[in-house]
DNA sequence: CTTTCAGGT
DNA sequence: TGGGACCTGAAAG
């Protein structure tokens, strides 16, 4: 075998050098001799089915960017740009610019590998990682050798041969990373967790009523962390979770930043800053966004033009509101009802045989009703996904009248999308349901429900709005009993967290007189009479406005594919596998 | 609407 | 030896 890489025919292109790297390189600051580092990655895993298929990727990314640079050049040569209604957009964003809340945005230093150096302090100082065939985390040793985060292991021993691995143990993380939310809980109840090891606050509160400043506050978080946990954690201050994300990062490992609350500053710190470090830009959008000139956010300004011309593809909006440094300054908890979708997956050594592959997907099963089982959710739609030995990765979806969550129906629904698959060789496979509903809360809709008996009790024309496909229900199964109208609802929900519901009309209802009583509509906010005729006429009337506006795009469509804003719940993940592992 | 897929963490 | 497991939202039909 010989040491030294020999480098003659490689033919990868830079972005697949780069593609090999991993998805966390460039996110953090990256080593002097990243390109050396990359060109090991590269060498080591050519010729891998893994390696392939990132080719592969790479091939259609390039072609996809080439298709962009053509619809531009297309859309160039006619006029169209509104160069104006840009700067009229921006002037609105920045007058509705809120700096009023102090957010904060902490997280624990390479949080499993400190976990695991306060168990053995003799890996202080030692290049290791923390991970089984991927590499979980990595000290700040091992990162010096270009080691990173969701890279295959063995490739990691390639690039520090003296690497040291330690398998996961997820109980004494839940444990530590409890402890940390409940300390972080104690400067705002509302503290939302955004990963085992990070997470947002909103301090504003707590600030005034102890009167300190920012600085004092998080200095106060980070010591108490560190007192009762010996874990050190970084943060970020800023008026919005975005920039307070961004800025946790700054300073770290152990450190701070403030970013100053006024827009000079946010946006001269916006100016130079990498697209790649905005939440919920990855790789795929860094490509895409460089392809037509953008590599910072200042550049965002620059060629606003080509952005609004390809709006579709980029989202102008949100691009705008990225290059002012404005975002959503809200910290909640994750909300249950937020939740799309649940699901169980599994990677193995790839497999051919019918049995094994449904051996597998048995186990699936049992992981998937335990978990639903504990969570408390049901659902109508099971999408079965399988990754090839090629990597290639494909779903098969279905969708039943009828709630789904027992293991004997999950497999069921699971084999019948599988076999007409068969054969194949696969290294993975999975469940997720969707369409979910709540068990814990049997009738989320009350308040609407209660909108429309309120108004409606004695009306006839009660059926308005059940499913036409309500009569098809088959064959014994039970069928859905919860009629929420399901066309309905989101957008009631999607109304916003201010502006809850109704509550005017749980007050009305004298009963006796007043024979012209009046709502407000839950979706225009107009008043409205009771009436049944005119109420279902106005309701209607407003809903399909919604509808239509949603359609014609007035609500942002987007290509840049934006990261998940809030997980499902992310806690219970960490719970499951805390409890579902130990070490060995 | 339902299914498939890409993207991000 | 060895390349994960979650989740969301848009595109496509």
């Amino acid at each position: 075998m010989a040491a030294e890489p020999t480098r003659p025919p490689s033919q990868e292109t830079a972005s697949l050098v780069k593609r090999l790297a991993g998805p966390s390189t460039g996110k953090a600051g990256l080593a002097k001799d990243q390109e050396d580092i990359n060109r090991i990655i590269a060498d080591v895993s050519k010729g891998s089915k893994f390696y392939e298929n990132e080719k592969k990727k790479d091939k259609e990314l390039t072609k996809k960017i080439e298709h962009i640079l053509h619809l531009r050049d297309e859309l160039t040569k006619r006029p169209g740009v509104d160069l104006p209604k840009i700067e009229a957009s921006l002037r609105k964003l920045e007058s509705e610019r809120d700096l009023s809340q102090t957010i904060v945005h902490f997280d624990l230093d390479s949080f499993f590998a400190s976990v695991e150096v306060l168990n053995d302090p003799t890996l202080a100082g030692k290049p290791f990682i923390v991970g089984g065939s991927v590499v979980s985390t990595a000290s700040y040793e091992a990162r010096k050798y270009g080691v990173r985060s969701g890279m295959a292991s063995f490739i990691a021993k390639k690039l520090c041969p003296q690497l040291i691995t330690i398998s996961h143990g997820f109980s004494d993380y839940s444990e530590m990373s409890h402890k940390v939310m409940a300390i972080c809980k104690r400067y705002d109840p509302s503290l939302c967790p955004a990963g085992c090891d990070e997470g947002y606050l909103n301090i504003t509160a707590y600030c005034a009523e102890h009167d300190l400043s920012a600085d004092e506050c998080v200095e106060h978080l980070r010591s108490a962390v560190f007192a009762e946990t010996k874990l050190t954690v970084s943060a970020g201050i800023a008026p919005n979770t975005m920039l307070a994300k961004i800025c946790s990062d700054k300073n770290k490992p152990n450190g701070q930043f403030h970013l100053p609350f006024n827009s000079e500053a946010i946006t001269s710190f916006m100016r130079d800053l990498p697209i790649r470090r905005v939440p919920g830009i990855g790789r795929v959008s860094e490509r895409l966004l460089e392809s037509i000139g953008i590599k910072t956010c200042g550049d965002i300004y620059t060629y606003r033009a080509t952005i609004s011309l390809m709006d579709k593809q980029f989202g102008l909006l949100h691009l705008l509101r990225t290059h002012l440094g404005i975002a959503s300054n809200s910290v909640q908890p994750p909300q249950r009802e937020e939740r799309k979708s649940i699901g169980a997956e599994r990677t193995f050594p790839p497999l051919a045989d019918k049995q094994k592959i449904l051996e597998k997907l048995d186990e699936v099963c049992v992981e998937l009703e335990s978990d639903m089982e504990e969570t408390q959710w049901t659902g109508r739609t099971i999408t079965l996904k399988y990754k090839l030995d090629s990597f290639e990765v494909f779903t098969r979806a279905k969708s039943h009248n009828r709630w789904i969550s027992k293991k004997e129906d999950l497999f069921a629904v699971g084999q019948e999308l599988l076999l007409p698959e068969l054969p194949l060789s696969i290294r993975l496979i999975g469940l997720r349901v969707t369409k979910l509903k709540d068990l814990r809360e049997p009738d989320p809709s009350i308040g609407i429900k209660r909108f429309f008996e309120t108004t409606n009790s004695s009306s006839p024309n009660k059926k308005r709005k059940v499913s036409p496909s309500r009569q098809d229900e088959l064959n014994g199964d039970p069928p859905i009993e919860d009629d929420t109208l399901p066309t309905l609802l989101p957008l009631f929900q999607s109304d916003g967290p201010q502006n809850t519901e109704p509550t005017s009309s749980r007050s009305v209802k004298p009963d006796s007189e007043a024979p012209r009583e009046t709502h407000t509509c839950p979706v225009c906010e107009k008043e409205v009479t009771t009436e049944n005729q005119t109420l279902n006429e106005h309701l209607d009337l407003c809903l399909n406005r919604n509808a239509i506006r949603q359609v014609q795009g007035e609500i942002k469509p987007v290509k840049l594919a934006r990261a998940a804003p809030k997980q499902g719940d992310i806690w219970e993940q960490w719970m499951k596998k805390a409890s579902g592992s130990k070490r060995t």
